[in-house]
DNA sequence: TCTGGTAAACTACCATACCAGAAGGGGGCG
DNA sequence: CGCCCCCTTCTGGTATGGTAGTTTACCAGA
């Protein structure tokens, strides 16, 4: 993700670094919720710290869209912003889409070999409910075809794109038969891929993406609250 | 420009905000140059204010890749970095091909009509010489297209990717003669979407969007420290 | 002239205090 | 019982001082 976290550039880790990330953490893994209050003297208090290296993290979070900071006012968790989600979907399926288009016409041996083997470690992770590490071969092999595609940049524009929507999906309950059906559409990426069919490729990435659509709407509204224009 | 500025939150306007819109401007504007060091007590005496807002907008200035801040080490103005600059470029390609892809299959006349219109305004605009004013018109006609194809969410991704080649602009001598280059593939889009000619307007697009390489490249070229990976 | 060591200066980060604006609660009045 | 006003509390913004880490400059010795 690129973040706005000091600490990945490998400088002296701040307590603001630290306040930051457990921050982030919470809000990202829904512990903390849409609309929940923060100030920076209660969050201070809590840490035994003084308020300005609160305040910093404060800052950090605001411009990250996660946090919601006025003057004078109690700082909200941000709720999910409806516009930016949209761009942020639009924004992956156009990029996806390019990529596929450019790894359709030159697939090689070796790259398609190493999807294969993503393919295979996802099957795995399936049959054993491991849904954690299912999802995390899903950026894997997202970022192999990337790599088949020659655009190893697109790999962090995958990847912000995917974090946009990261405390929706914490809300929505994937379980093993959505998992079974997004395995489906990678295997048959993997097949046109393989037989170099490109229509039939992008047709299947769509269908792939759209398929966090109802996620979104059902989430949308059993948790009218959560989210914002 | 999605940025981190709270006073287009409509909230009251700070001195942090007043500082950043400054310095934002400076450096985009180059007036600022890359490698360039800052500190907070030398600005905030500059403008007879404490540390304490200064240190606040140069922490949203490093958020936005313009500043570089490290403990106890001067702040630095940030180089361009070639993999930002190479990840938008490619984010702009994929969404203005998905755009133009949408736009073809749905022209009305009304909206073919504004985009003549606007693409009427450009000529006028280079025929005074007015280039300020013919790339204003050059992102109301991007824009434009996103309309009719019904992606207005498309609007500010492609603003905030034109935004980190903002520097990189103000260091190329854009002139008449380039100008008139973009406006004849402009005036081609135009035609082929008239002629719902997709596989034309596509090709038309990237070459449209690769023009900047060159441009790109000279700069780097003639300005090797003002770029980093 | 070069190199290493040391001291001074520069720097961001953190703590503390003050100020002004916003919100909430309580009391009084109609 | 409801509304309005006032007071208190809560809140972020800003100012100021201190500290620790980094850089730069100066000096001495080889």
């Amino acid at each position: 993700m690129s973040d706005t976290t000091a600490s990945l550039d490998f400088g002296r880790r701040t307590t603001a670094d630290t306040i930051f990330d457990s921050l982030r953490d919470d809000i990202v893994k829904m512990r903390l919720r849409p609309g929940t209050r923060l100030s920076e003297a209660e969050v201070a208090k809590l840490h035994d710290i003084s308020r300005q290296p609160v305040r910093e993290a404060f800052i950090r979070l605001d411009n990250l869209r996660l946090l919601h900071i006025r003057p004078q006012r109690a700082t909200v968790v941000r709720p999910m912003s409806n516009g930016t989600i949209k761009r942020a979907r639009f924004m992956r399926l156009s990029v996806e889409l390019e990529v596929a288009r450019r790894a359709c016409s030159r697939p090689d041996d070796a790259s398609m070999r190493a999807l294969q083997e993503v393919l295979q470690q996802q099957l795995e992770r399936l049959e054993t409910d491991d849904l954690t590490g299912f999802h995390q071969m899903d950026s894997v092999f997202h970022a192999e075809i990337c790599r088949m595609a020659g655009c190893e940049c697109a790999i962090e524009v995958i990847t912000d794109c995917k974090a946009t929507v990261d405390r929706l999906c914490i809300l929505s309950l994937k379980d093993v038969a959505s998992c079974r059906d997004v395995y489906s559409d990678h295997a048959e990426i993997v097949e046109h891929l393989a037989d170099r069919n490109c229509d039939s490729l992008l047709d299947t990435v769509r269908r792939h993406l759209a398929r966090l659509n109802n996620t979104i709407a059902e989430v949308q509204r059993d948790n009218p609250d959560y989210f914002e224009d």
